[in-house]
DNA sequence: TTTTCGCTGCCCGCCT
RNA sequence: AGGCGGGCAG
């Protein structure tokens, strides 16, 4: 089952509302490819070829049984792999089997007497809906036979479910425009308590935006229409007497909690209200939600789950500890959280990426910032304690000024569409994953099988070492910071010391990895990764080998170019038209989106945890690169 | 249901 | 030669 999110038009309420839309039944999907010959139970080959229906019976009479797979439903068909996994064709006939993803999975290294190899074992009901259904990023579907569930499982105003995955559509016509989100940008003013070292909440500030606009240049001036802030105290204060006066006296309007659980349950009760699409912070993706979360359970607040779009009872294990682990991340499911200092070391350079140095570069504005250990002191005067509120109201602001002063949302929009991912995952930076999609979109398209996503926990290095010779485990990291090179990159010369008081030219390669991807036909379906077998041990760390210049376009050259052309479309489109308009920032927004991709598509190939890893087409990259700056 | 979250090349420092 | 840490560059 895949939840999707998204928003309708209601016309009887003349807005836009969220929805759910419940995918049941996405079945696992398997590819077993049949021996040769078949296997003995002792292991060793006997003289007996494998035909489809011994692939089948084998499955029928023992795996089904094994895993508890009671329904299922098998053809033959034909599909192509290119990638790492020695020994397996170009071109093969496979057995496809399916069945319901209530079943168990099977163990991603199973073999059996008539099948050497089962591919998509791992891959997750999200991932075969994506690829299934084609869908590419956030944009509008039809939705075929939706019913309505007995009971709600989201906080959607409204909620389908689909019986099948079939009966989700994107729509590709009629280029509406994407619909207005509800934003909230959100300060949370924390100290840390000395006895328990956790951090407690004192105040949360949100502003917001009814009616953002992905697809207009940013608010130049009405940043947001409404606002809260709320405010507690730590626990052996007390609010200055004449506290509520003094608000009274400003026109602030300020929810004074007298426990810190009443301040999380106003904020809980505000989410569920306004139902924000968004909600945007400094920091808010490692910091601001796991302190409200692990507040919110601490307190024991009543429908926690309001702070994402799914109803659940129990709050997952929260991670303690370190930095934001995956209950954390589910809570806010059905939101997308934009984190406005992950999209800044994203998109721009500068010294440090707190709130203080993003507001001076972004917005030339002064920000006055307060530490947590002087937080407790701002409670000793009204004055004080206003003014600290209106700092984090203010922090509010600078946040949501920075996401619409970079364009983070259209931006990462963009991406999205471009990539096939998910767009929550998107904000959330790691670059190779967007790249991963992109990839599994265009090889599932060109009806290939896709390399698994290896699900090991750690490797045991006693174990491997001994079945293994040296087992090459080439990922020689270092703590952190950063790993030994894998490979060899760029060519770096000697520079002629002197003065140069004539002029200097400089050259600039356009995109120089993506150039020689596409000049050099390098891909998975085109260089043979294979060395040679006589070859020493040393030379085949450095061989590489360029595929024939008569091979056809490779797939990941192919894409490539797309990226490259629709960019070159969209420049010609730009031309001639006003900068200040709103079809020009699209146009430059997607300009730079299709830029982006194509230049992060080398990186994916040489990191070690790609999906898509593959050290001999980096270093094939590379190689032509060094040679061609000679 | 758990690990990670693009690549390499140059320079500097310390320790074994 | 290896380990660790830091900076910058593309």
């Amino acid at each position: 089952t895949v939840f999707v999110f998204g928003k309708v038009w209601v016309d009887s309420a003349k807005s836009y509302v969220s929805c759910c839309v419940i995918v049941k039944n996405i079945e696992r999907t398997l590819f077993f490819l049949p021996r040769d010959k078949k296997l003995a139970p002792d292991g060793t080959e006997i003289d007996e070829t494998v035909g489809f229906t011994d692939v089948y019976q084998e499955f029928n009479d023992d795996i089904a049984d094994r895993y508890k797979i009671m329904k299922f439903s098998a053809r033959r068909t034909t599909k192509r792999y290119a990638f790492e996994v020695e020994g397996i064709p170009e071109d093969s006939e496979y057995l496809e089997v399916k069945y319901s993803a209530n079943c168990p999975r099977l163990p991603s290294d199973m073999v059996g007497k008539t099948f050497s190899h089962v591919f998509g074992t791992s891959t997750s009901s999200l991932e075969r809906l994506l690829l299934q259904r084609k869908l590419k990023g956030p944009g509008w579907l039809e939705v075929k036979m939706p019913q309505i569930p007995n009971q709600p499982m989201s906080w959607c105003k409204l909620e389908a479910i689909v019986s099948k995955p079939d009966h989700i559509t994107p729509l590709t016509e009629g280029n509406l425009d994407p619909p207005p989100l509800v934003v909230l940008s959100v300060s949370v003013r924390t100290m840390l308590n000395p006895k328990t070292h956790l951090h407690e909440v004192l105040a949360v500030t949100g502003l917001v935006h009814q009616d953002f606009r992905v697809d207009k240049v940013a608010p130049k001036d009405k940043y947001f229409q409404n606002y809260f802030c709320a405010v507690t105290k730590p626990h052996d204060y007390m609010f200055p007497y004449d506290f509520k006066n003094i608000l009274k006296k400003q026109d602030m309007n300020v929810e004074v909690c007298g426990t810190e659980r009443a301040l999380l349950g106003f904020v809980v009760a505000r989410l569920q209200k306004l139902d924000p699409d968004v909600l945007v912070g400094h920091d808010i993706s490692t910091f601001d939600l796991d302190v409200l979360l692990h507040r919110i359970n601490a307190c024991k607040i009543p429908n926690w789950s309001r702070m994402g779009r799914l109803r659940r009872q129990v709050m997952p294990k929260l991670s303690f500890g370190s930095k934001g682990g995956f209950a954390e991340r589910t809570a806010t499911c059905g939101r997308l959280v934009c984190d406005v200092k992950v999209s800044s070391q994203e998109l721009i350079r500068c010294k440090s990426y707190d709130l203080t140095e993003l507001s001076k570069v972004i917005l030339k504005s002064d920000r006055c910032s307060i530490s947590e250990e002087d937080t407790p002191e701002m409670y000793s005067t009204s004055n004080a304690l206003v003014s600290m509120l209106n700092l984090t109201l203010t922090d509010s602001l600078y946040t949501l000024r920075i996401m619409y002063e970079l364009n983070v949302m259209p931006l990462a929009l963009q991406i999205t569409n471009i990539a096939g991912n998910l767009m929550a995952r998107t904000l959330l930076g790691g670059r190779s994953e967007r790249n991963e999609y992109l990839l599994l979109h265009a090889f599932d398209e060109k009806n290939y099988i896709c390399p698994d996503k290896s699900f090991e926990k750690k490797q045991k290095p006693m174990q491997t070492a001994v079945a293994n010779e040296d087992g090459e485990v080439n990922t020689t990291t270092t703590k952190k910071g950063r790993k030994k090179p894998a490979y060899s990159g760029g060519l770096v010369l000697e520079p002629k010391k002197g003065f140069y008081d004539k002029f200097i030219l400089l050259l600039d390669f356009n995109s120089l990895y993506p150039s020689i991807i596409q000049e050099y036909n390098i891909c998975y379906t085109t260089v043979n990764r294979i060395p040679p077998e006589d070859m020493d041990k040393e030379d085949v760390e450095s061989w590489v080998e360029l595929p024939d210049s008569d091979l056809e376009a490779g797939v990941l050259p192919v894409q490539i170019r797309k990226l490259v052309e629709r960019r070159r479309e969209v420049k010609k489109l730009m031309k001639g038209l006003n900068g200040d308009s709103d079809q020009y920032s699209q146009y430059d927004i997607r300009q730079k989106a299709l830029k982006l991709t194509a230049n992060s598509m080398y990186g994916c190939l040489g990191f070690s945890h790609s999906r898509f890893y593959a050290k001999p087409l980096a270093a094939l990259v590379t190689s032509k690169g060094r040679e061609v700056s000679l």
